[in-house]
DNA sequence: GTTAAATATGATATTGATAATCATTATCTA
DNA sequence: TAGATAATGATTATCAATATCATATTTAAC
């Protein structure tokens, strides 16, 4: 299924209507790869249609979030971040704290534990957020120098 | 050393002063278990000195946070939601989706598992935010009845 | 203790992100 | 194609957080 099809199933189960300017937000944030606020997606749909509307961006990508095509990112500061959650594997992030350097990772050693941590308190998972932070290893080079 | 110590050795270290407002909200902060919002934080410190300005309420957590007596939870939604950071061990958070019931835990094969990938990719550690969501038992319970 | 320099305070205004409102327009179904 | 329904986009509102600024407090030097 594209991920199209996936928004037009996901908004006829519901009762609501696949409509161009919808189709407008998702094209863009399809091709901007992960972690873009609402104010760049914005940006980014006019530059296919100048005329969406921000409420509309706003209102889409909360949409695409409930459709399970969009995740959001944990918030560092400032505006949220929305990343592709269809097609692209589960992963968490590594984020440099001084440049900001975001690494993309997967661990199943933290996966299987986070299961057990599940299981120990009896409840039924549905999802995780987790940043590691630190310093990257370009930024530790460069603050030894000083 | 005590919490007020700590925070005076910080501004001292900085060029900075303690200040009786600042006390005030200390005291208030410490009162209060846990994920309190700046807000909720401004009508406790203003319990103890009702003159306490809203400023200085945002001004002193972040302070407080600067000097490891606070660390910022993960917000889910909302205000930003801070907790003891100062002799409180670290844990991480277990979210019920349905009630909002919040479980500390600490779980060591997590941990370890953090710590390999920092090592993996030459990161140097310094702190994660881990936030579990799932459904809880009573809310599993609760919605089976339906 | 008094004083001068520096910092902090609190009232207020401002910002910035997000949500609500609402008249108009578009979409879907029959 | 028509009618019912939902979506749009411009605007306004809301809310947390920050900036501003005149006044007050603290600290260190004397």
């Amino acid at each position: 299924m594209s991920e199209r099809e996936v928004l037009e199933v996901y908004l006829r189960e519901r009762g609501q209507k696949m409509t161009s300017p919808r189709e407008t937000v998702l094209d863009a944030f399809l091709k901007l790869e992960r972690h873009v606020t609402a104010e760049e997606l914005l940006a980014a749909a006019r530059r296919i249609d100048p005329g969406i509307g921000q409420a509309t961006v706003f209102r889409t990508i909360k949409l695409l979030a409930e459709a399970g095509l969009a995740r959001e990112a944990c918030p560092d500061d400032g505006a949220r971040r929305f990343e592709h959650a269809y097609r692209h594997e589960h992963h968490d992030h590594l984020v440099c704290v001084e440049c900001g350097a975001v690494v993309e990772f997967k661990d199943e050693a933290i996966e299987r534990a986070q299961q057990a941590v599940y299981r120990r308190h009896g409840y039924a998972p549905s999802g995780h957020r987790m940043e590691l932070l630190g310093l990257c290893p370009d930024c530790a080079k460069a603050s030894k120098r000083k």
